[in-house]
This record gives C-alpha cells, sequence and structure tokens, in this order.
DNA sequence: TTGTAAGCGTTATCAA
DNA sequence: TTGATAACGCTTACAA
C-alpha cells in the first residue's frame, strides 16, 4: 500500500510538501503541486483515511441509524439524508436496528467509537439512551420519533395526519373507525392513535384500538380478532404501510371490498398503493425532505451554528384520497 | 474527551496495562483487570476506534454497495450481510449508488481511503472498475451482478428463472410473451432476457423485449407503446418488482384483468405481491440467504481462507405461481 | 505480570 | 515557499 513518503520519494519534495500540494492548502509552488501530482496518481496514491482522521480528529462520516430499512418511509429519509450529506461533503453509514433495542445500542456504541462527525437517528422509543454520543460531542438530530430527553427533532404531522384522515372517513359515513397502531413506547403512532382518538371522541363514537408489535404479520392476526368481536369496526386507520397490507390482507380474505363495505386508509405512500384495488387512500409524509432537513440542521450543528437550543420541526403531511376510503352505497 | 492515559491515571497502572486489561489479550493480574474496569467504566471511556484502526492496520467494517435502496430484493441482501456480520464481529457501511457509476466510483473510493476490512458489491454494469480495491487489498465479493473480470460472486439463477417463468406462461396458453427488461449493460437482467429468448424461440414464437432505464416509470410507457404497436403481446415477463407495478399499472389502465385477458409474472417477491387482485406470480431469488452467503465467503477472505481461485455461487430461483400469470378462458 | 517506548500515516507547527 | 518534526490515541514488542 503506498503511502505519503513514497509519493514525497517519487516526487523528490518532502511529505509536508506532499500533503499541501495534494489538500490544496497553503501557496504550493505550482511546479510542485504538478510533480506531486502526478507522482501520486502514476503510484495510485490513496490517502490513508485512518491516519487522517486520528490527525485531524475528526471524521467525515454520518451515521444514519433507522429502525427498518424494509419500510419506503424509511429508506425515503435515508435518501434525502445521503444526498445533502454527500453535498456536504460526508458519506453516511446506513445502520439498521430492526426495532431492536439491542442493536440501536451497540450502533451508538460504535458510532462514538469510530468518531463519526454526527448522528441522526430514529430512535426505538421515547426512552433510547443517547448519552454516549453527548459525552463525546457527537451532534445529534433524532428523526420521525421523539425522545423523552431534548434534542433536535424532525418529524412529520403525526397527530394532524391522523386527525385528517379520521376526520375523512366519518365524513364518509363510516361510524366505526378503528385505529391500528404501534406499541405504546413508540412516539410517532401514539401521536396518530391520539388524533384518531380525539376525532372519534368528539364525533361521540367508540373508541376501538389495537396495538401491534413490530415484526408480525403486519397485524392480519389482530385485524381478524377485531373483526369476529362484538361490534366489528366498518372501516380502519393503519399508521404504516405494513399495517395497510396486513389490513388489505385480511380485508380480502374475508370477501369484503374496501371502499365499499369497508373503509381503508393508511399512513405513508408505498408504491404499491396505486396497484391494489381499490388504490389505498394514505397520509403522505414527506419523507425525503425529512431527512434533508435533518441533514441539514446536522451540518449546522457541526459548524457549531443554529440556534442554542434544540429545535424541532414538524413538517406537514398530506392526504391522498383515493378509493379505499371512500362510501360507496351497495346496489 | 476521556482516553487511555485517563483511565491509566485513576487505575494507576501504565497505559498499556489499560490497553491489555480492556482487550483482555495477555495475562493481567485480576485485580488490575477489576481496577481498570472500574476506572473505565467510571469516566465513561470509550476507546478511540480511529487511533486503534491506525495502529491495527485494520477496521471492522465493510462496505456493502447496493444500486438501489428501494428495491426489496437488495434490501434483503442486506439484511443476510448485516446478521453475518454482526456475528462476526463487524459493523456493515451500507452505499446506495442510485444506479449512478459515478456515485459507485466515489464510494469504492471512500471505501478504499477508509482501509474497510472487505467490500460486498453489486455493481451498477459489467464493467464496474474495483481495481481500486485490488490496489489496496481489499477483499472484494461481488452479488446480483457479474462484473467482467474475475471475482468472488454470488447470484441467484436468473436465466433459469427466467426459463421456468417463460415455460410456464406458454404452457398456461399465452402465444406472444413479452420480456420487459433493463439495460443491456445489466448483467443479471440480460440474464433473464436471455432465459426468456431461449424458450420462445425453442417454441417458434416471437421474441418481443423492451429495455427500460433505471429511474423511468416502472416501464409503463415502453409498455403501453408495446399494446399500442402492430402484434401486441398477450403477456409479460418483467425482470424486477418495479416492473412488474409498472406492467400493472398500465394493464390496469387499459381495463385488462391480469390472469384472464393478460399473463403476468415478474421477479422477486415484493410484499406487495399477495394484495394485488389477482396475486402476482413470481420468480422469487432467495434474497437474504444470497446476502449471508456473500458475507459468510468474505469472512473467509479476509482471513485468507478460501478456494486459491475466485468463486461463484449460483443460489437456485423459486417459481411461485398465483393468479396472475394463469390463463382463464374468458366467459 | 507490568512498564517503557516505538510506531501506525497523516497534518500542522515552527524554523529556515 | 519548503522541510523537519511533533503530535493524534492506541497496541505491542521488548525490557524489566
Amino acid at each position: 500500500m503506498v503511502k505519503i513518503v513514497d509519493v514525497a520519494e517519487a516526487a523528490q519534495v518532502s511529505v509536508a510538501t506532499v500533503s499541501r500540494a495534494l489538500n490544496n492548502n497553503a501557496r504550493v509552488d505550482p511546479v510542485l503541486v504538478e510533480r506531486v501530482r502526478e507522482a501520486a496518481e502514476r503510484l495510485g496514491y490513496r490517502p490513508n483515511a485512518v491516519a487522517r482522521n486520528l490527525r485531524r480528529q475528526g471524521t467525515r462520516v454520518w451515521a444514519l441509524i433507522i429502525t427498518d430499512i424494509n419500510n419506503p418511509f424509511y429508506t425515503a429519509v435515508a435518501r434525502g439524508v445521503e444526498d445533502r450529506a454527500q453535498e456536504a461533503g460526508y458519506s453516511v453509514l446506513l445502520c439498521n436496528t430492526d426495532e431492536d433495542q439491542a442493536k440501536e445500542d451497540r450502533y451508538l456504541q460504535v458510532a462514538a467509537q469510530e468518531r463519526v462527525a454526527g448522528v441522526i437517528l430514529a430512535p426505538r422509543s421515547t426512552v433510547s439512551d443517547t448519552s454516549i454520543l453527548e459525552a463525546n460531542g457527537i451532534p445529534l438530530v433524532v428523526v420521525d420519533r421523539q425522545l423523552d430527553r431534548e434534542a433536535d427533532f424532525i418529524t412529520g404531522a403525526s397527530f394532524e395526519g391522523a386527525v385528517m384522515a379520521t376526520e375523512h372517513l366519518i365524513r364518509e359515513g363510516w361510524q366505526r373507525p378503528a385505529c391500528i397502531t404501534r406499541p405504546s413506547d413508540t412516539d410517532t403512532t401514539e401521536q396518530r392513535r391520539k388524533g384518531y382518538e380525539d376525532v372519534v371522541r368528539r364525533h361521540g363514537l367508540p373508541e376501538t384500538v389495537r396495538h401491534v408489535p413490530f415484526h408480525t404479520d403486519g397485524g392480519v392476526s389482530a385485524i381478524r380478532e377485531l373483526f369476529d368481536g362484538d361490534d366489528p369496526p366498518d372501516s380502519l386507520l393503519t399508521v404504516d404501510s405494513m399495517l395497510a397490507l396486513g389490513a388489505l390482507t385480511e380485508v380480502q380474505r374475508r370477501g369484503l371490498r374496501p371502499g365499499r363495505d369497508v373503509g381503508i386508509i393508511g399512513f405513508d405512500d408505498a408504491v404499491w398503493t396505486t396497484v391494489v384495488d381499490p388504490p389505498l387512500s394514505v397520509v403522505a409524509q414527506p419523507a425525503y425532505e425529512i431527512g434533508a432537513e435533518a441533514a441539514r440542521l446536522l451540518v449546522r450543528r457541526i459548524r457549531g451554528l443554529g440556534p442554542a437550543t434544540p429545535q424541532t420541526l414538524i413538517m406537514s403531511t398530506t392526504l391522498i384520497l383515493r378509493g379505499s376510503s371512500r362510501r360507496v352505497r351497495r346496489r
């Protein structure tokens, strides 16, 4: 592996000059610069980033820690983060925790040990422990789900989205909307549940809520019990796209048709929402923009800019009405 | 930021002893080990991985470079890689190239500079240049798409999968299957096209092939032209899940029903294949296992084990028959 | 078993 | 403008 001394020797200059020439920092004789460039090129020299990071006391790498790489919401966030990171000269280490708190802890530890320049985290729960970052002076931006502790935080308007969705269902004439949500230590989905409850309560309708663990069948069994029980719902609000898939699966199994026999509305506009029949109504989040804003804020934090106190940014969600939430009279 | 000397001072020992105690290498007096552990704990000491990597001349990080983070095939591969990597004590840097050769080059450069322990690459094209890894002695395992140069390579049986799929379509009675594929410098999809052509040729049927660039509408416009042209196809083989989505979109727009008016079969068993109506037939690849095997091979390469010459592993694909490829007589 | 000190490959300081 | 050299924080001979 060719190193800086080899280049220096080949170009007949000191290592200091090689370093300066290649990092075009201070003024270096253009003739030497050319000689160094040529030698480096010829030898195939690649600066050792590990040594550089040690000396510079900092890396050009971020860790982006998400809970589910198969959730299109998070992959869209990741693209937003990545595009902005690249612009700012950072590489992104994408880490998938699989909704596993232990994995999240491990990744936070790795991030701290590798001295990444910053972390963007979608925490497993509201009590995720990020103190290790604080202890090592690593800036943190939280996305999607809020933490108990104060931190920069960017998310979609979950509560408002759920309110819009639930009100829409009721306006369409559905009388018994149920909410299929995630475990109650997950901030964002709790916001959605609360939005739902707020509306049904205001309308004097019964509240029906089911909490579905991650890593299950997308809520199929929970939804089945719901329909098999007393007072089955006539419509469903699901808080993420996997749960919407589960709802569609169970509804189809029962021979019910969305938009006629049952109303369905989900969160997040996955690629498949327009090819199911009827197409799925959703509350869409600006996922890419959430990622991009998180990255923008992280850059400011790394540079020591931005407001003194942690900032919260709630980006508005959009109700996309398609066939699944309508209520067409049976003929 | 607390470093090893701080711990040494607090524990009243030398830095060497701290290092040895924490890495439980050589024999260290248990009493001292305990004292060091306690001091490290109390001070919140985190070894600086950058310094460690420099000294050890090696990192515990892999780069996994994929072309599309939104393609469920690649995310499944990533999970396979990650699980195995974790077992072997490595962290995975997931890099998304967006089918952009320049981005791929940049990531390869970053990987080389950061001196990652190994790289798993799904290359953009057959001519991707990985020489920078070779030059730095970084082991490489190629997944999904083959390179022109020799390298360890793991993929699904694309050709055979396409053969199975096409033969199935013909057996169902479809007379004019068309193949919707990706640009011809993409190895895997070319294999699928060839499998398709092999079968239709053998049956004396016309070959109809369309190459769809990445980053488009999932082939909707190409498929539209196909149906609007002379000799429209009566069935479709699509080589990835985004193209299947495009096919479904256009077919629905035309008011055709898969499994009756048109046969459709795709590649990769995405989560949504069972909720469309009728469910989508697919050639499923063992994506998780491809990732896991790639990781397993990479570990062997890093340890200097494994066969002397590059290895190729082709994992078998499975035909999953659902409604979309049937041919039910119109009544 | 423990401590001293060299060295990993860079960058930045200081003197020339 | 250039060169010699001291760090950066850790691991590991080598010596004690």
